[in-house]
RNA sequence: UGGGGAGUAGCCAAGUGGUAAGGCAGCAGGUUUUGAUCCUGCGUACCGAGGGUUCGAAUCCUUCCUCCCCAACCA
C-alpha cells in the first residue's frame, strides 16, 4: 500500500518559527505568543513593512497567538494622526485584526515611574551637559568616553532634578536623564544612553500633558514587557540595542515592574526590492518634489501605492512569503512581486477586451445593419466566472500593436493578406491599407468569414493569432495609465560619482493613453475593481474615474513571449 | 582601528557531520480561440578563501577576505 500516499514535505521553518517552537517546546511563556507591529506615524507603511507585519501577524497566528499594533510615538515632532489612521487602513487591508490598539504614549506615566526607580536605585541620572557635549563626551570608535560631570549625582538629587525637567523647569534641551551603564563599552549604545528628553511639542495624543518625552531604546522594551510581548521582532539595525533592550528590562531587579519572563527581541534582514527605494526620506522626497502623485501613486512601493496599482493582499503577502526570513541583507527581485500578483489575478480576474492604441477596421463583407451578438466566457478555465454578450460590427477597433504592414518572421498577427481570429467572433482577413497623408496607417479594410461565426472555420483551417478587439460604435473611451518602475537602476541607491540620483529616475515610468477603447461592459466597473484586458495585462479602475471618463491602471503586464522573440531578431 | 551581524546558482532560500530542497528569473519543448495560463525537461552551486579534525564537512576547529549596521536630545 504505502507507495500512493502523498509525501507532503513539512515546510521548513525560517529562524523565528524555530525560536517560537523551542521556547513553547520548554514551555517559556506557557505555550503563549504574543508579538506587536510597532510603526511610528510619521510616515506611510510601504512593502517592506508589510514584510514585518505579515511575519508579526503570521507566526502569532501560527502557533495560536496574537499580535498587538502599538504605535510608536515617543517623538512628537514628527509624528501625526494623519499617519495612524493610514497605518491602520493598511495593516487591516492586508487582511490583518490586530488584538490590542496601543500607544507608546498611553505608557508615558508608567515609563516615568520607572525612569524614577532606575533613578532611585542608582542606574540613571540627569546630565547636564549640552547636545555637542555628550556627543564629545561619548568618544568614538577608537576612544572610550568620558564621564559626564554629573555622573555621579545622588540619587536623591537626581530624583529632584528629573521631576523638576518635568514640571517644566529647565529650557528645551537644558537637561537629560541617561542610563548609566559603561562609557567605554565597544557598543556605543552602552555609553550611558538618553533616556528622556526635555521637549515642548504637542503631542497627537497626550496634549501638552509632558515637556519630556522617553527615548525609543527605553520606551520601546517598557512597552513590550509592560503588554506582555512574548517575541519583538525588529529589523537587523537594532541587533546591537539588543543589550540595552535588555538591560533596561534587567534592572527591575525586585521584579515590581514586569511580569517574567521577559520579552525576546530577535532581529530579521528587512526587505528591500530592486528599481525602487524604500527609505522614508527618500519616498518623502518623491512626493514633495512632485515626482509622484502622491503617497499612493501606484509607482510608489507604498501599501496604499500598491493598493491604487491593483495589488491584491493575497498577492503581497504570498510576495512576502516567498522572499522568505534570515538574516542576510537582501534585495529582492521585483520580478517575483509581479510574478505572485499575477498568480493571484491569473485565477480570478475576470477577463475583457480592451484597445489600448486603436486602430480602425472595417469589415467591407458586412453591411452596417448585419451585426451579431457573440457570447463570449469570462474566465478561460473557470466556468463560475460566466459569460458575456459582446456585439461584433461592421467598424471595429484593434490595437495598433497588432498590425504590421510588413510581417517579421513569425508573426501571426495581422499584415496585409494575413487571417487571424477575433477573439470570440470570427476569421477575418486584411485586404487593403489605408494611410493618411503622412503615411501612416489609418484604417484597415477587412473581410469576414461568415462560415467562422464564433472563430472556428469548418474547413479546420490553422490560425494562430487570435486578436482581441471592440466594436467602434459600441466601445467606451477610456484613459490607461500604464507604469513601469521608478528608476532605471537596479540599486537607485548605487548613485554614480557626482551624479544627482534623480538622473536614475525612469522617464517612463508613466505613460498615459488617452484614447484607448474598452468593451461597454466595462461601463459597470468601479473603483479598484480589477480584470485581466486580454493580451495586455491586468488593470484596476481607478478612483480618478468618473461617469462617462474611466480611468484604468496597468497593474502589471501580461507575460509577453513575442517581445522576447523580436528582441532577438 | 572598537562593537555587532552576514557570506550556499543572476535574485531569494533550505540544509544543523553522511555526500547540495524549493521558488523567481533564464533556456528548450508540448497544449492553447489570450504568443497568457497550464504541462514537461534543462543548472557540474570549486557551499567567500586557505589550512586542519574526521572514514566522511556547506555543516566542527583555525586563519584570512568581503559586505552590512553602530559614534541623533530619530525610530
Amino acid at each position: 500500500m504505502s507507495a500512493d500516499l502523498p509525501i507532503s514535505e513539512p515546510k521548513s521553518l525560517h529562524f523565528i518559527e524555530e525560536i517560537v517552537e523551542a521556547d513553547r517546546a520548554s514551555g517559556k511563556h506557557g505555550g503563549r505568543v504574543l508579538t506587536r507591529f510597532p510603526p511610528e506615524p510619521n510616515g506611510y507603511l510601504h512593502i517592506g513593512h508589510a514584510k514585518s507585519i505579515c511575519l508579526n501577524f503570521g507566526v502569532a497566528k501560527a502557533y495560536g497567538g496574537a499580535t498587538n499594533l502599538r504605535f510608536d510615538d515617543t517623538n512628537p515632532v514628527k509624528e501625526d494622526v494623519e499617519y495612524v489612521d493610514s497605518i491602520r487602513e493598511d495593516v487591516q487591508w492586508l487582511g490583518f485584526q490586530w488584538k490590542g490598539e496601543h500607544y507608546a504614549s498611553d505608557y508615558f506615566p508608567f515609563m516615568y515611574d520607572y525612569a524614577e526607580y532606575l533613578i532611585q536605585q542608582g542606574k540613571a541620572y540627569v546630565c547636564d551637559l549640552t547636545e555637542a557635549e555628550i556627543r564629545e563626551y561619548r568618544g568614538n570608535f577608537h576612544t572610550p568616553g568620558k564621564a559626564s560631570p554629573t555622573r555621579d549625582r545622588s540619587p536623591q538629587e537626581n530624583l529632584d532634578l528629573f521631576r523638576r525637567m518635568r514640571a517644566g523647569e529647565f529650557p528645551d534641551g537644558a537637561r537629560v536623564l541617561r542610563a548609566k551603564i559603561d562609557m567605554a563599552s565597544g557598543n556605543m549604545n552602552l555609553r550611558d544612553p538618553l533616556m528622556y528628553r526635555i521637549r515642548r511639542a504637542h503631542h497627537h495624543r497626550t496634549g501638552d500633558a509632558w515637556c519630556i518625552y522617553p527615548m525609543y531604546d527605553f520606551a520601546h522594551g517598557v512597552s513590550d514587557a509592560l503588554e506582555t510581548i512574548t517575541h519583538s521582532i525588529c529589523t537587523l539595525e537594532f541587533e546591537d540595542h539588543r543589550p540595552l533592550y535588555d538591560w533596561f528590562l534587567e534592572q527591575d531587579v525586585e521584579g515590581r515592574f514586569f511580569q517574567r519572563p521577559l520579552p525576546r527581541q530577535i532581529e530579521f534582514a528587512r526587505l528591500n526590492l530592486t528599481y525602487t527605494v524604500m527609505s522614508k526620506r527618500r519616498l518623502l522626497q518623491l512626493v514633495q518634489e512632485g515626482i509622484v502623485r502622491g503617497w499612493d501613486d501606484p509607482r510608489m512601493p507604498t501599501i496604499c501605492g500598491l493598493r491604487r496599482r491593483g495589488y491584491t493582499p493575497e498577492a503581497v503577502r504570498a510576495f512576502t512569503e516567498r522572499v522568505g526570513v534570515a538574516k542576510r541583507d537582501m534585495v529582492a527581485d521585483a520580478g517575483l512581486l509581479e510574478y505572485c500578483i499575477r498568480e493571484d489575478l491569473e485565477r480570478r480576474a475576470p477577463r475583457r477586451m480592451a484597445v489600448l492604441r486603436p486602430l480602425k477596421v472595417v469589415i467591407t463583407n458586412l453591411a452596417d445593419g448585419e451585426g451579431f451578438d457573440v457570447e463570449v466566457p469570462n474566465h478561460p478555465e473557470d466556468t463560475s466566472l460566466g459569460t458575456r454578450r459582446l456585439q461584433f460590427t461592421r467598424e471595429l477597433f484593434i490595437d495598433q500593436d497588432d498590425f504590421r504592414e510588413e510581417a517579421p518572421k513569425k508573426w501571426f498577427r495581422l499584415a496585409p493578406g494575413a487571417e487571424v481570429r477575433l477573439r470570440g467572433a470570427c476569421l477575418m482577413t486584411c485586404r487593403e491599407v489605408i494611410k493618411d497623408a503622412a503615411g501612416q496607417v489609418v484604417e484597415l479594410r477587412c473581410e469576414w468569414d461568415p462560415a467562422s461565426r464564433g472563430g472556428n472555420a469548418p474547413d479546420g483551417r490553422k490560425v494562430k493569432g487570435t486578436l482581441h478587439w471592440v466594436s467602434a460604435p459600441q466601445s467606451l473611451k477610456a484613459e490607461v495609465r500604464l507604469y513601469e518602475a521608478l528608476f532605471t537602476q537596479e540599486d537607485p541607491m548605487d548613485v554614480p560619482e557626482g551624479q544627482d540620483w534623480k538622473a536614475l529616475l525612469n522617464p517612463g515610468s508613466l505613460e498615459v493613453l488617452t484614447e484607448a477603447r474598452l468593451e461597454p461592459s466595462l461601463a459597470q466597473a468601479v473603483p479598484g475593481e480589477r480584470f485581466q484586458f486580454e493580451r495586455t495585462g491586468y488593470f484596476t479602475m481607478d478612483p480618478d474615474s468618473c461617469a462617462g471618463r474611466p480611468v484604468f491602471n496597468r497593474t502589471v503586464g501580461l507575460k509577453d513571449s513575442w517581445a522576447k522573440i523580436e528582441a532577438k531578431q
